[in-house]
DNA sequence: TTATAATATGAATAACAAGTCACATGAATA
DNA sequence: TATTCATGTGACTTGTTATTCATATTATAA
């Protein structure tokens, strides 16, 4: 947690700091990213970042809770719109709607939070990183169960195979939009997932395949 | 490239540096491996280290070629069975089948090459893996445009998008593999990725579906 | 205005890990 | 056995970057 120190700093200043931080992290990961870069671009001296943070993991691991926190806004309220809706895939389709538009609209913060997802096994951010993951899952695990009870999904499915798979599915729709740069707007990336989700909703098979 | 020395030692000795070397990169990853552990754990001398490997990275891209080779090999043989087969997603099942045989039978060097995987940009690795990623991606291709030509898969798909798609549900499958404990076997995985398969192939929706 | 507390500063230090090198040992040849 | 070449060794050097700390500056209160 940043010191209070930090928190008294004028909103400007304040932002400054965290705004060239997320940029950073975002550019280069955690590792690669120095305290000296982050001081020199944001003009504050080395001792002044240390009164405002404990150290390095310190400043990251407030800036992933940030970027949860965002995220989450927009997962909640693209949800709100479904509020009497039954569908499955609508509930699936919103949330991926949220992901997306957190990551257009944030996408450094997307970008940090893509790179703890990838980053594995580590000490300092499994917990953390863990948990937002096992969120989203068991969201779509609660669906699942109530979309398999309406009769919407077949009931032999592995539950949490499925919802992993549509976990990841979202993942790997933001993905290619964090890493493809011919996906760069709006225009672009909805009809894009909305392929995803009609493949994986409707199958790939031709239902006029003739045998072979 | 190791040197002329180190290919010429004794096997054993030879093997255990390489063994160690692919397990604490598999374990820790490419940073937080310690050329200082190796070299305790193989009972050999800093110094002889580096008169086998020019660097660290030389030792790593070593056996990141050497797992593409092996992963390679199970591939080939694999598709080896479907010479004569015309089936699209036989093809498919059969790339996810040798990736899981891989991963079953080299844990290490799977979990070594899905870190650099993971890993993205990164001028060192970068070249190798991104060929190698392509490669795959590349052979999804081929087999959705002739599966098309067949009638097997609906025309009015993106290919790029659909091989993509295709190509991350296998890493996906591996990615469980390699993580959750719970699937240590043959027996655990094939079944899991089955599903994944039927999922993707079928779809979720229930052709009984009553309309919500 | 002066005293006190809060904040800012950046050169110095610590911690860590890669990579080097001068010397030691062993193997091969004459 | 003496000579030469190949290989082994680990303390030392180097490079890098996080973190500290003694001191300076600025804000607040009396």
């Amino acid at each position: 947690m940043p010191t209070e120190t930090f928190f008294n700093l004028a909103k400007e200043k304040k932002n400054k700091v965290i705004e060239i931080s997320i940029t950073l992290f975002a550019e280069r990961g955690y590792t690669k990213t120095q305290i000296t870069e982050i001081v020199k671009k944001a003009d504050i001296a080395k001792g002044s970042f240390y009164q405002y943070f404990d150290d390095k993991s310190d400043l990251y691991k407030y800036i992933l809770n940030k970027a949860i926190k965002v995220k989450e806004e927009y997962i909640k309220k693209e949800l709100k719109k479904l509020e009497e809706e039954r569908n499955f895939f609508r509930y699936w389709e919103g949330l991926n709607k949220a992901n997306i538009n957190f990551a257009l609209e944030n996408i450094n913060l997307a970008r940090v939070l893509r790179d703890v997802y990838k980053m594995g096994k580590n000490e300092l951010f499994e917990a953390i990183e863990k948990d937002y993951e096992k969120q989203g899952i068991d969201l779509i695990k609660k669906w699942l169960i109530i979309a398999i009870k309406n009769n919407e999904i077949k009931s032999n499915i592995n539950i949490k195979y499925t919802a992993h798979l549509l976990y990841t599915a979202n993942c790997f729709i933001i993905d290619y939009l964090l890493e493809d740069e011919e996906i760069d707007s709006q225009n672009k990336i909805y009809p894009y997932a909305n392929k995803i989700v009609e493949i994986i909703r409707n199958g790939l098979k031709n239902s006029r395949k003739k045998e072979g």
